[in-house]
Order: structure tokens, then sequence, then C-alpha cells
DNA sequence: AGCACGCCGACT
DNA sequence: GTCGGCGTGCTC
């Protein structure tokens, strides 16, 4: 059978595409093989996902130019799954397809780890029996989801590990997803060497060739564990019994491109479909998560109440700024004073890049924006520069107003580079580091200041949302939160989630080894729920609040949301093109129980030179958001200088 | 998403 | 006169 493939390309192109298969190559072609073959004027990579002995339909068929695998990469299963992935997330199937799949040509002879290094051995520690009857639970597999629910430092980490040798010893295998950040090298030797080697590693820094290898070491059963970021989702098991989501609140588990689909709910599928079983763990859970939670039916809670590492949780103290005159208060210069004159540890978190904010006329009026986007620039210290958080452009900074000329100018707001000199002049023989996205962009520096903290060469680290997440530090005592309001004036419905998860996980990070953990946060608004909450301790407190605000104002959980963003050149085009598609929306919408709640500009306008209008729909169904888009979408052809982006379940509407 | 084709403005 | 901007259409 098979004078032809059936190929799917990675392009926004429904497919698949028929190709002849030359008398040569009939051995080689088989599905589950990338082939190379001319498209078009161009040369591109083609996925077999069938082979067929006729054709029909009306265009020239051409010839597979040569097949780059011996063994086939992907099979049905994967197939299957981008076909629901690119029904789910409104893609094509072989954008879907082209995201699951390694690109790398040959196998990488260079090791994943390093066996250099010695392996550090953990003392095995008994268990508690809040984490024994976590484990019982979810080997008994009465449901398809668990949700670890408990504080920072209360042994999830071990129930995950458990659970997943359980599972591996009764023959099947395991997914376990971990944020980026978390997935550092001593993590990957520690879960190597407990599964005795039988691990792929997936992290975004393996070269293609290196994913590939950890790939075919699933594929071929040799890797019973897959641990990985987001896309290790789509390792390819066909005995899959577990799946783990760590700190599953993290937004990283939601893509930022297309298809912008999110490992939780792929997951969920994949559970589903396959028969496994999906653990989540937080000490934050999505307010999606804890709403299924409190349900009980969907997924059953395991609640960790106490420490396991001896930890006590640190002392939570809220300074409100509108009584200080420096950016640093009095509370919180005596805190660092105290920790330093112990020879202990303070984290100082700041939610901001960059020296300082906005250059302001204070004549005129004028702000400077980024002649590509419609955003205020940032201006960076250390380069002397006028950055665009956006597209990247940078300018020259300015000390006079280029409208009036005017030399009464200033620049308002502060970032970590600004913070960094501060504390520098106020504590002058401290050992301080800055760790965030800017320094963070040499090579290997992440590690180095990551190392020399823990181990005591750093006294005072400084940083953005790096810091915040599941690095664990001994000698940390103070943990100082900068502006705590900095979220919370953006205009987004989950700024006051976003803000309280943040909070309790920076504080986690204090005091986990002594007894002296502090954290003092500052604010403007120290009565806001977000701030008011975490200073409690109240977790349960704030996600009943925060439902409730969410119920009434009809936004997710208690709805669904999609996100339409029409971009092009030209902004007449595309603000007529999102009017005619508004109306063809808004056409079908009542029908179908849909609301459309805008359809105007972006927030951000003007991004990379493209002008950019969005609309947002809204559901209280859970599929009718999908039953209108697919039916609006068909029938509709978008003016070719026009892109249309679909962000289902949207995290942010930038 | 690319890439070619095709039509209008400012430059050696 | 051409070079090159970008709007339009097509890819088995």
């Amino acid at each position: 059978m098979g004078g032809y493939a059936q190929l799917l390309f990675d392009l926004p192109l429904p497919g698949p595409y028929t190709y002849a298969i030359g008398e040569k190559l009939k051995e080689a072609v088989a599905v589950g093989k990338r082939v190379s073959v001319p498209f078009g004027q161009r040369t591109m990579t083609g996925f077999v996902i069938a082979l067929t002995d006729e054709v029909s339909g009306d265009f020239t068929i051409r010839e597979i130019g040569r097949v780059i695998d011996k063994e086939a990469v992907f099979g049905d299963q994967t197939i299957a799954l981008a076909r629901w992935m690119a029904d789910f997330y409104l893609c094509s199937h072989g954008q879907a397809l082209s995201l699951m799949i390694p690109t790398g040509r040959a196998e990488s002879k260079i090791p994943v780890l390093d066996f250099a290094d010695e392996v550090s051995v953990e003392p095995i520690e008994a268990l508690s029996d809040e984490q024994q009857s976590a484990i019982d639970a979810i080997l008994g597999a009465e449901q398809m989801m668990y949700y670890l629910y408990g504080v920072t430092g209360s042994g999830k980490s071990e129930v995950y590990l458990r659970s997943a040798e359980a599972v591996i010893e009764g023959g099947r295998s395991v997914i376990y997803l971990v944020p980026e950040i978390t997935l550092t090298h001593q993590l990957s030797r520690m879960v190597s060497a407990r599964f005795d080697g039988k691990v792929a590693i997936l992290h975004s820094a393996l070269t293609p060739s290196q994913r590939l290898k950890e790939w075919k070491k699933i594929q071929s059963g040799e890797a019973r564990l897959a641990i990985g970021a987001r896309s290790a989702i789509f390792a390819p098991f066909d005995d899959l019994g577990l799946i783990i989501i760590d700190e599953e609140h993290e937004n990283s588990y939601k893509s930022g491109s297309t298809p912008r689909y999110h490992a939780r709910q792929v997951a969920q599928y994949r559970a589903q479909s396959e028969g496994a079983t999906l653990v989540m763990g937080s000490a934050t859970p999505s307010l999606e998560a804890y709403r299924l939670m409190k349900g009980g039916e969907q997924i059953k809670a395991l609640r960790l109440h106490k420490r396991v590492a001896g930890g006590v949780l640190p002392t939570v103290e809220v300074v409100d700024m509108s009584f200080e005159r420096h950016m640093i208060s009095r509370r919180l210069d005596q805190g660092i004073r105290h920790t330093l004159e112990r020879g202990r540890q303070a984290i100082l978190f700041l939610n901001r890049r960059g020296f300082s904010y906005f250059f302001h006329c204070n004549s005129c009026g004028f702000e400077l924006l980024c002649p590509h986007c419609a955003v205020s620039l940032t201006y960076h210290k250390r380069t002397s520069s006028m950055v665009c958080h956006y597209c990247g452009y940078k300018g020259r900074p300015v000390n006079v107003c280029p409208a009036c000329k005017s030399v009464d100018v200033s620049y308002s707001g502060f970032g970590t580079e600004m913070v960094e000199q501060e504390i520098r002049s106020l504590y002058p023989t401290a050992r301080i580091e800055r760790l965030d996205t800017d320094s963070a962009q040499q090579k290997g520096h992440l590690r180095s200041v990551i190392d020399d903290f823990r181990e005591g060469r750093i006294d005072i680290l400084l940083g953005t949302q790096m810091v915040a997440k599941g690095l664990n530090f001994p000698l940390v005592d103070l943990v100082g939160i900068i502006n705590a309001d900095s979220g919370l004036n953006i205009p987004d419905f989950r700024s006051q989630e976003r803000t309280f998860s943040l909070l309790v996980q920076v504080s986690g990070r204090a005091g986990r080894y002594s007894s002296e953990g502090r954290v003092i946060i500052q604010t403007h608004h120290p009565e806001n729920p977000a701030i008011a909450y975490a200073l409690a301790g109240d977790t349960d407190g704030f996600y009943e609040s925060e439902l409730a605000v969410r119920q009434e104002t009809g936004f997710p959980p208690f709805s669904r949301l999609a996100n339409l963003v029409i971009r092009g050149r030209n902004r007449s085009v595309v603000e007529e093109a999102t009017g005619l598609l508004e109306r063809r929306l808004n056409a079908a919408a009542k029908a179908l129980g849909v609301e459309v709640l805008v359809a105007s500009e972006c927030p951000l306008e003007k991004i990379a030179s493209n002008w950019r209008f969005h609309i947002l729909l809204s559901s209280q169904q859970g599929g009718a958001v999908h039953r209108l888009l697919r039916h609006v979408l068909a029938g509709y052809q978008l003016p070719s200088s026009l892109y249309l982006e679909i962000d289902l379940d949207p995290l942010q509407l930038l």
C-alpha cells in the first residue's frame, strides 16, 4: 500500500497535502517520519501522517525529495493528540503536531547531565501521616485528578516522587512537569539518581539534537519518567500512568505563541484519554483549580498543613508606605541591619525592571514613547539607554523635553537598578547582587549568583520574579517586598490573584530552616484583599472572597473567555476587519449563548509597527465559545494582509 | 508563514 | 528611466 503520502506542515494551513513517493523511497517513507519536500517556491519539512493509494482533487502532485528520519519520531497517538489540540485551540493540525516533535536531525553525543558532579544523595525522611495518606489516595486512583494543596516546604515533592516510583513499579510511565526556572541542574540530577537513570530531561537549554536523544529514550522505553517544562506534556509514552504538575498556578504552563495551549488542559485530556492519573500541586492554586477542588467531584484535594523540614512559617508584617519618606521603610531598614548583624541573608523583591520609568515633561506633559509601539520607554542606567519592553527598541536618554525644549523634566517610578543603587549606599559593607532578566542575560550569571547566595557568599539578593520561585536558600531570614502594589495597578481581572500568589510564594522563601523567618511587605494599600489575606496567612479566605468577586463580575472560572487579536500594518484596514468580524460574531452570538465583550484597540495598540485590535468573547457555557468561533471562522476569510490570532482562555489581555 | 508577482513613488 | 516599497494570492 501507499504510492502517496499525506503530509502536514508547520503552517497555518489546514492540510494535509498529498505527495507522490518515488520508487527509490518506497521502503523509506512511513507514517511518523519527517520528509523534505518542495512546497511552492521553497523546501519544507513535512510530517507523514498517512499513506494512501489513491488521490483525488484538482492539483498537481509533486514528489517527496528526501526522508529525514530512519525511524518514526511520532505515532498515531501523537497525531490524534495534535488533532484534538487543533480543534480545541483553533490552530492547524500541522502547527499542533510540529510543536510536539523535536526538530533535531541527529542524536547528540553530549549527555544532558554531566556525571562529573557528584550526586547529592538526600537522606530519606520518614513520611508524615498527611504525606502517606496523599500517596495512598493517588495510587488508589479512585478519581482522575488530585491536588496537593499545601504550604511551601510541606513535602509535596516527596509525595510526587514516591507516587511516581510506585506507578513505574507497576509498569507504567510518568510525566513530571515543573516551571522552567525550577528545573535546575540539581533537581535533574536528584531525579535521575533516584530513578536509576531511566529519566528523560526536557528543558529549553537543550540543543535540538539533545532533545531528540531524550525523545528517543522515551519512545524506546529506556526512560520511564520524563521531567520537563511545559512542552514535556507531549512526551510520547504509550503506557502513561501518572502526570504530575508542580506549581500548577504558574503562568509559564501556558504557551505565549500559537497554538496558545495550557499544559494543564493538555494534561487533563491525556489523563482522560489514556487512563492516567493527574496530580497537581501548589500553595496557591489557580482559581480555576481551587473551584474544582472545592466541588470535590472533579479534583480531590489532598491537604498538607505542616512544614516537614522542621521550618516554622515566617512572621509576616505590612508597612504602610503612606507614612514613609524613602523607598526602604524604617522597619525594613532595621530588619535588614538586624539580619546582616546576625550574619544571615535577605531577599529584596521588586516586580520591575530597569532604573526608572516614564520620562515626563513637567511643562508640557510630554512622555517619551517607543516609535514602534505605543508604550513608555524605560531608562536603563547600565546601558545608558531608553528601552522598549515590547519590541526591544533602544534610544538615547534625554534631559530636555523633545517637544517644548523645557529642562523641567523628570523620571518617575523605580526599578531594580535604582533600588540596587539605594541599598548599596545604605549598606556599603554588605555583599549585594541583583537578579533579573537583564542581569541573567549573561550566560552562567544566574547559576553562579544562585550558588553564591546559597553558600552564603552574598548577603542581600535583589531581584524580580526569578527570586520568588521554587529556590531554597537555607540562610535566608528576611524577605522584603519593596512595592507590593506594582501588580495591582494593571487593568486585568487576575491582578488580585497574581499579587496574592506572588506574596505567598515570595514569603515562602523566608525562614524555611530557621525560626527567625520574617517577611516585610511594603504597600500603599494595606487594606487591599490580596495584601490583607497574605498578611493573615489566610489562603482559603482569599480564594473565597475572590471567587465571590468573579461570580459577581462573571469572569473566569465562572465563564470562559477567548481573545481574538487582529493585526496588520494599516490601521484603518485592521479596524474595518475587526468591525466586520465583530458583526458576524454578534449575529450568531446570542443564539449560542456567547457575549461579545469588547471589540476595540488593544491596550497596547501598536507593537513593532503592527496595529492591533482585539475582540473579547465570553460565555457561561463551556463549549459555546468554541462553537461560535468554529461557526464564524469557517465561512470567513480575513484579508491576507492581516493576521488573526486566537487565544483561548487567555491569561492576560495585552 | 514565506515567497512571487505586480503596481506606484523618489533616486543613482 | 529603474529600485523597492507593500498589498494580494498561492502553496499537494
